[in-house]
Formats: C-alpha cells, sequence, structure tokens
DNA sequence: AATAATATTTAGGTTATCCTAAATTAATTA
DNA sequence: TAATTAATTTAGGATAACCTAAATATTATT
C-alpha cells in the first residue's frame, strides 16, 4: 500500500479535497486554493494531473469541481488516519498538548511508513479518535460517520457532551482548553442569544459561565442530551 | 535553530560531508556522489551552491574537494543528532528492530521540530549513542570523539568490547545480531588469518565460533582490552 | 436576454533538483 | 616530460511545483 501513495503535495490535496466533498458538493477549485495557500491556477493545473494519474485519484469536468475517485479516495483516508493517529501519539505518548500536534503530524504523515503507523497503532490500542476527537480510520480504511449537531444547533436548556473540535488553529485550541471544552465535557446552554447566536454555557456543572460565539460553536460537534 | 536548517537535500549534503571529512581530507565530489547517490555533476553544482548560501555552508576551491564551515558543521550535526535519537527511540519506545531504523530515521529527521527532539531525548534520558553503538551530539552539538580501533586490528589471543557496528546495511545488522555482534558484546579472537584477514572469533565467551571477513571487522569498532 | 461579476482554466515564466554528455583540470604512468 | 587516465566542472536540458496575468466559462443581476 505504501508505494501506491503519491507524494506530499498530491497527499495534501487528497485530503482537502476528502473534507471539502464530504457535504454530497464537489470541491471547487478556489476553496482548495484556499485550503491549500496556492493560487487557483495552480490547483487548476494539479486538479488535472491527479485526474490523469494511472488509477485517476479524482474525477473532474472543467469548470464543475473535483471529487475522490474510490483509489482517491483510499489515499485520503490512509493519509487521514496516519495524521490522527500521530496526533494521538504526539499527545499520549510524546506528552505533547492538543494544540501543537496538528502541523508536526502534517509533516510526519507523509513519511512515515506502514510499519510507524502500525506500531504507534498498537501501542495508542487502535484508538479511535485524535485528541480532538477526530474520528480515526481503521486499518481497512473504514471511516465511521460524521458527526451530525454543532453546538451552535442547542438552545437555551439543553446540554450535550462535546464530541469534536477544529484541529488546527492552535490559538482556538488553547483557548478552548481553558474554557475546558474538551471531547467528553458536558456543556449547558444557560442562554441562547437569537441574533447574532452567541451561547452562554457552563461546562461539566461548573460555576463559571462563558458566553462563545458562533465561530466557535458552529465547528463544535456535539452528542446532544436533550432534557 | 530550527529555521536555520535548509532543505532535506541539502541536509543529506552535510551528513555525508561531515562523514566523509572526519579524517581530516576533505570530501571529494565522486565519493559524495555516490554515497548520495546521484550524478558527480549534480553534486558539483550543488557544492557550489552550498558555497555561495549566506552564510557558506562549505569550504571549496575548485578540483581540491569540500569541507564543512562552522555553520555548515554545525547544522550537519544537528541532523545527525536528529538521525541518531529517533533510531534510538524507534528500537527503545516503538520495539523496532535495529535494521529496521537507519531509514525511518534518515526521512523523520528532516521534519521534525526541536520539540519532537527534545521530547524524545528527554523520555530516553538524553542518550549518548545509537542502537548501533554511534555516538549521538549533545543537545549543545558536542560530539564525542571518534573510536580508533576496529575489530580488524586484533590479532590472535586479543579481546575487546563492541562499540560502534555500521547502520545502514539492514542485511548485514540481521548478520550481525544472528552472531551476538552487538554493542556491549565481548569478542574474542580465536585466530587471525594473516592474508586474507579473516578473524575467527567467539562472543561473551560462547561455545559457537564465527569466521568473519575484513568488509566486516573493518567497519566495527571495538575498545581493545588488552591482556 | 444582455451585462456584470465570479470562478476557472490556460499561457508563459521561475526555481529547485535532478540528468547526460562534453570540456576541462589534475593525477598517474610510461 | 608527455601521454594517458581519472576526477571534476560546465553546458544544456528535463520535470515538478509553484507563480502572475490573460482568456474563457459560468453564474448572478439588471
Ligand atoms: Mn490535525
Ligand atoms: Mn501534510
Ligand atoms: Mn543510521
Ligand atoms: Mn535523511
Amino acid at each position: 500500500m505504501d508505494q501506491l501513495i503519491p507524494n506530499q503535495t498530491i497527499q495534501d490535496y487528497l485530503k482537502h479535497i476528502y473534507n471539502l466533498t464530504q457535504n454530497g458538493q464537489p470541491a471547487n477549485t478556489n476553496t482548495l486554493a484556499e485550503r491549500l495557500d496556492l493560487r487557483p491556477g495552480t490547483v487548476s493545473e494539479m486538479i488535472n494531473k491527479m485526474a490523469k494519474l494511472e488509477p485517476p485519484l479524482v474525477d473532474h469536468q472543467k469548470y464543475q469541481g473535483v471529487r475522490l475517485t474510490p483509489a482517491g479516495g483510499k489515499m485520503a483516508l490512509k493519509v487521514i488516519r496516519r495524521h490522527r493517529l500521530i496526533e494521538t501519539f504526539l499527545v499520549k505518548v510524546l506528552g505533547y498538548s492538543w494544540d501543537m500536534v496538528h502541523e508536526e503530524a502534517c509533516r510526519m504523515e507523509h513519511i512515515v511508513s506502514d510499519e510507524f503507523e502500525a506500531r504507534i497503532a498498537s501501542m495508542l490500542g487502535e484508538p479511535s479518535h485524535s485528541p480532538h476527537g477526530e474520528p480515526i480510520p481503521t486499518s481497512a480504511l473504514a471511516m465511521p460517520p460524521f458527526y451530525e449537531h454543532t453546538l451552535a444547533s442547542l438552545t437555551t436548556g439543553q446540554y450535550a457532551t462535546i464530541l469534536q473540535v477544529p484541529d488546527s488553529d492552535p490559538g482556538l485550541l488553547r483557548y478552548l482548553s481553558s474554557i475546558g471544552f474538551t471531547p467528553g465535557s458536558k456543556v449547558t446552554v444557560l442562554n441562547h442569544s437569537p441574533f447574532d447566536g452567541n451561547l452562554m454555557v457552563t461546562v461539566n456543572d461548573g460555576n463559571a459561565s462563558h458566553v462563545v460565539g458562533l465561530p466557535i460553536t458552529s465547528k463544535i460537534y456535539v452528542k446532544k442530551m436533550d432534557s
């Protein structure tokens, strides 16, 4: 399987296309360019190349966006598995804080061997989720279904358990852990502001309350524990 | 320090120049090309570029071989430290066998952060030697002196402790461990053949004896325990 | 439907790192 | 010392992955 995965550049394209197509829509050039921090022309060119590889990694018809082929999907999941396993490893074994692992994992994911992947997975007990609560594809590359509800969908009086937070902004991650927003925490909505979407919440029934805005709450996935 | 180290290509040049200049002689283009698995023209070009970087990483006058500058030497030691720390980590923490670690370390050494380096060093107790017995530069990049004596320099009746074996040939490493030639083992020379240099030895005063040729014995460093 | 705005692609160019083959310099041998 | 051989450098070219800017297609607005 190792030798089937192309180089680092294409691996990062695959990951981002995977994420952008989770909603059922094809990924478009501009969004991809922004996520990859590249110019649209560069992305257009590379998409074309990926569609012409044997086997093709993406389906693409001009001006209509891009989707992963089965081969591309498998490779994307392989890279995502490595990324999240490495993040878990860095936190659990090396004692990194959760805001420091994404970048390191994003470099390591492209160069470690199957051997490395298998050994850390086994040492960690084949974990199912990264430190940020993102699901880890199994070694057979099966991916659990995506979470449905975000914190933003809760209203006054509801409570929920945090499942997943966004992984790539270190500053946000430090803030989230400072207010106790980590996977497994129970949050209770004291107040939901109707116009700006702000949520006033307590964490684990503590005394302190926090007001958190839509840019954050809309990216945190939860399990609703409706009363 | 992180940002001072140039890219992977140059890092591997630095490592190999470091090793080739340990004998006091400058490294020549052809040898370097062979070690790096590149054509001499490619190496000539890159040497030139490295000599023109600011600060220059190598000293080079045409047709006279190449040496590291102080800046180049520091960077070489940084990469070597990472390589050997990673090898140690893979064996001690992840349970790799010693023949599987060199290649993995050769990829990882270029992309891990100072944070990663510091954490594995600390977890391992700031180890002084890799699994193959190669010295690990300190975090201040101090390198212990090279070993003096090879197994090939022993004669009949002498014995010694193995300090270091060559690290990059997996087949050789598997053979060496199969006959007990690992750092710390005590070898006793039963017989030294004068013309071919073959050595008949026992390991740790065991019953079995092994005949080992010059291509191997000349690359194994030992501490002589002269009787 | 025509126009304007936006998204995408294409064209042409740059840099890094490799190559082969020719030219040059250095070292060895006669 | 001259000729030969070996080592090194230089010249010219390829490919991957980026860029900017122009051209084109699609989508939204009047
Ligand atoms: Mn991540
Ligand atoms: Mn990455
Ligand atoms: Mn090694
Ligand atoms: Mn390397």
